[in-house]
DNA sequence: TTGTAATTAAAACAATCGTTTGATACAAAT
DNA sequence: ATTTGTATCAAACGATTGTTTTAATTACAA
């Protein structure tokens, strides 16, 4: 309520947000304790319970902080798609969400936090799915369709959708295995635009035998076009 | 120390390591808390302190139970490749890997607990990965650099690798997503046989594409193969 | 300046966590 | 029968958690 239009709008408060973003992003909702929180951001220990309720009221009102910022951003880039070939948009989708989602930028949070909530949700869950990974699931849905012309079913689109964020999002879970089994990643703009190049020429290989070995008999799919005979 | 050739071989503890492999593997170390484990166990709170120290070495134990028992069904599967197709390979491996990951059965605990430790590493983390994580993973380069015919340099097999495991690994970690993305998919020993299908289609694919697209000049692959153009 | 509300700060609260204690029962050994 | 070692239990411990209280401080209007 104290939200908006508020002549004061303590400063404490947008620091508490600052604050808690980064620990929810770092360690989660349930790692993250407040008391690390409100140290982070020089304030008490009352004053996420003053301006926020509680815990669950500062972490919402991160993401809605953070929501409005991103869609924002979302919302600037779609539309210019026309003219562009299948695979290109694929590029850029693989691309923007490795680059959001990996990077150290500060900016982007959003992208991090949709990510926690998926290996752990919270209350928010439910909002996250909506409004973050709805809309950006079927965009790529679209893009996986007019790749594959057609000529894959709706189940398998969705499969290849799966596919192509789990290999993204693989490095951003597991990133302590990633450091042992790939050392020399270290997730830099250089790593991520080489690591995007990789998982956008391995999904569109990936699209077009899902659509070359079609959905049906995938039982004796033994004798399909890539074995290694 | 008193874990073999004690002839009381107390039934408690036995229960506890299993009622415990269950509450780790439903909710992670941290949030399986004794209390839930003991009750689950029919043991008092202080019998975890008593049999094994602490809560960590409750864990140490289930992991050591659990260990030896996958330890032995990865050798005895293992040497029964000799004849079989490159593809063939990464079929057995992603299906045995899926099954063990994604199905009910409270046998395969161990694959659980490994997917655990690598979102939510533990002080168990460096014995996982040297342990479960680096042979499947050497065995993984294999099968990959056989099917690309050592046309892939070794950044790009270890890139294919985790490209592979993490779309298998994304249906464990993100099960409420896939739930909300893909209602369809129950986790059934169907779905997961079908699931297997499609990643290894998908997988053969990109293996290949990466295979043509080779490793360096990523940046104009725009006019590659595959392209929607 | 004074009065009023908003904000901050120190302290303690109640609940939960992993852990420990001390008593008790039971078994085998002396 | 007594001793010794093992195992279980109820109870409580100390630390940490999110939250609340109460008073002090600040900011702004009358």
């Amino acid at each position: 309520m104290v939200t908006l239009s508020n002549e004061h709008e303590s400063d404490t408060r947008q620091r508490l947000i600052e604050a808690a973003a980064g620990m929810f992003v770092e360690q989660g909702f349930n790692a993250a304790k407040v008391r690390d929180i409100v140290a982070r951001a020089g304030a008490n220990v009352a004053a996420v319970n003053y301006h926020f309720g509680s815990k669950e009221g500062l972490y919402a009102a991160v993401i809605q902080y953070h929501s409005a910022q991103a869609i924002e951003v979302l919302s600037q880039q779609a539309g210019d798609d026309r003219g562009r070939t299948p695979a290109a948009r694929l590029r850029d989708y693989v691309r923007t969400f490795l680059q959001r989602l990996l990077t150290q930028t500060p900016q982007f949070t959003m992208s991090k936090l949709v990510a926690r909530e998926m290996v752990e949700p919270t209350a928010a869950f439910g909002l996250i799915i909506e409004k973050f990974v709805w809309p950006q699931y079927h965009a790529l849905q679209a893009i996986v369709r007019t790749i594959a012309g057609e000529k894959l079913s709706e189940e398998l689109v969705r499969r290849c959708c799966l596919s192509i964020v789990g290999q993204c999002l693989y490095y951003q879970f597991a990133r302590q295995v990633v450091a042992c089994l790939d050392p020399g990643f270290g997730y830099g703009p250089a790593d991520v635009e080489r690591l995007a190049e990789h998982v956008v020429a391995f999904s569109l290989g990936g699209i077009h035998q899902s659509a070359r070995t079609r959905t049906g008999e995938a039982q004796k799919s033994r004798s399909g076009h890539v074995n290694g005979r």
